[in-house]
DNA sequence: TGAAATGTTGGGGCG
DNA sequence: ACGCCCCAACATTTC
């Protein structure tokens, strides 16, 4: 009986344009395809709830695929580096085939599956497929990594493009026999009571359909005017691509050919299409500093933040989480997040240099946060964004960029719409208020049923003083720096 | 991918 | 007519 090539299934959960996947088919042998819902080697960055609930539909439209071209997804749960060789060993596999990945415990994990497999003379192999370029290879001139977005970015654009992407592999042969594996119910990736994510299917579809149909519906609708829009909450302005790009559901190369392709056959504007894939840029620049520096999910980039004063009070993270700051856009940034999974851009900027400058809570809290409530937590993505604006980042926001909340609310929300959403006991102020409901007249106040305190709290720190209080963190910082370097 | 403080300029009211 | 003040509007600097 052929040996079969067992195809291990992680955050490439795709069929086109897969390198690996490719590769394992074009080894001609029968494919065993699994995924291993690997809860231990993560430690502390195991998947948090909402990524779970998407996980498990998009394990479900994967599935469905397969079995669509006469194929099985075997589910497995437990160390992927037991599991992954307890396989190949009871099936009597040729070799291993997975994508690579940055993260730290991944590399790790991936090694010693190798180690393993090695040992039982097991062939493995890992294969890029999740970035538009390689870490290893996109260097300064000098050899080093890059530091600052802006030369990075150039570099990339310069180097040879990325390859167009593949088709997704035809006449696939899959082995029969080997493990039943669990069932996708089993693997309880979906909240029991309460079903919080009871209506996230209205936001969104996971798998390749849903991200082709949000990558299409972003250019065909959006594009054209991408660089002034994405930055109000309020529009369908953002491509909304980010879970399907963690996950793999899409890959970035697919992104970036169907935007070149788009472009090029609508005579768009560059200035637009350029603004968007240097998203996609940050997307790479994040991940390659989380290989060079696998620490950056837990400990500042900049070591000089190590011992950063951070004074908070610990009661306010939970004010934060919750959304109720008595900051309308705030608090709309951290519901939208509670009810979705998801946070437009834009709030994200704003609701973490709140939690780390007004409140003077530790970036890592906002970024634990955001690991167990987002659907695109993503570990390279999430810590070097909270990093950036907690100004302890690679190329990051100078630490004296302090978002005031409502100036930021009326330039980007001036309607109040994304308020009136999200923060529905406001939704009666006239626009004038909405962003600073302390501002309104009493009459004003009554006449839309707010009362200040107790159908929506106070502000929780004052703007002004809290500014001046992390200015003078940030300063102690500096000061303390001198007097350590005499 | 800020905001606030500070500086500069120029028009208009007014003695 | 002139100088002075006020202050909006804009520019620059600072945090």
């Amino acid at each position: 009986m052929t040996q079969p090539t067992i195809f291990w299934f992680r955050q490439d959960l795709r069929l086109a344009d897969h390198p690996a996947l490719t590769a394992a088919v074009a080894t001609g042998n029968p494919l065993l395809a699994c995924y291993v819902l690997d809860d231990v080697t993560p430690g502390e960055w195991a998947m948090g709830g909402a990524s779970r609930w998407w996980l498990h539909h998009s394990l479900a439209w994967l599935q469905g695929e397969i079995e669509a071209i006469g194929g099985r997804l075997v589910l497995l749960k437990g160390a992927a580096a037991v599991e992954i060789p307890a396989l190949a060993e009871a099936v009597d596999a040729s070799a291993v085939y997975c994508s690579r990945q940055v993260e730290d415990w991944a590399v790790r994990q991936e090694e010693e599956t190798g180690d393993l497999l090695a040992a039982q003379e097991v062939a493995f192999e890992r294969i890029e497929g999740a970035l538009l370029f390689s870490p290893e290879e996109l260097r300064t001139g000098a050899g080093e990594p890059f530091k600052v977005f802006t030369p990075f970015w150039r570099r990339a654009l310069t180097s040879p493009a990325p390859p167009t992407p593949l088709q997704r592999p035809r006449n696939i042969t899959f082995h029969k026999g080997g493990p039943k594996g669990l069932k996708l119910d089993a693997l309880a990736l979906t909240p029991g009571k309460p079903d919080w994510a009871a209506h996230w299917g209205d936001y969104w579809q996971p798998g390749s359909e849903g991200a082709r149909k949000s990558l299409r519906k972003f250019l065909d609708k959006a594009l054209d005017d991408y660089d002034e829009s994405r930055n109000h909450p309020a529009r369908q302005a953002t491509s909304r691509l980010s879970p399907h790009l963690h996950f793999g559901e899409v890959s970035p190369r697919q992104v970036w050919y169907a935007v070149h392709a788009h472009c090029n056959k609508h005579d768009a504007d560059p200035h637009q299409r350029d603004k968007f894939l240097s998203e996609l840029g940050w997307r790479e620049f994040s991940h390659h500093l989380l290989w060079h520096n696998p620490g950056m999910a837990t400990e500042p980039f900049n070591t000089r933040f190590e011992q950063f004063p951070w004074l908070g009070q610990p009661e306010h993270l939970e004010r934060w989480q919750r959304g109720m700051t008595g900051y309308p856009i705030v608090d709309a940034g951290m519901r939208e997040l509670w009810h979705t999974g998801y946070m437009h851009n834009r709030v994200r900027m704003v609701v973490a240099s709140f939690l780390t400058k007004h409140l003077l809570l530790p970036w890592q809290a906002g970024e634990r946060w955001f690991w167990d409530t987002l659907v695109d937590a993503d570990l390279a993505n999430n810590a070097c964004g909270w990093q950036w604006v907690a100004g302890c980042g690679a190329d990051a926001a100078p630490y004296f960029r302090i978002f005031n909340p409502t100036l930021q609310g009326k330039r980007f929300d001036a309607d109040g719409a994304y308020v009136k959403r999200w923060v529905p006991e406001l939704a009666e102020l006239p626009a004038k208020y909405l962003h600073e409901p302390a501002k309104a007249p009493k009459d004003v106040l009554e006449e839309a049923g707010v009362t200040l305190g107790e159908t929506y709290p106070h502000p929780i720190v004052e703007h002004a003083a809290a500014r001046e209080a992390a200015l003078a963190a940030y300063a102690s910082l500096k000061e303390d720096q001198g007097a350590r370097a005499n």
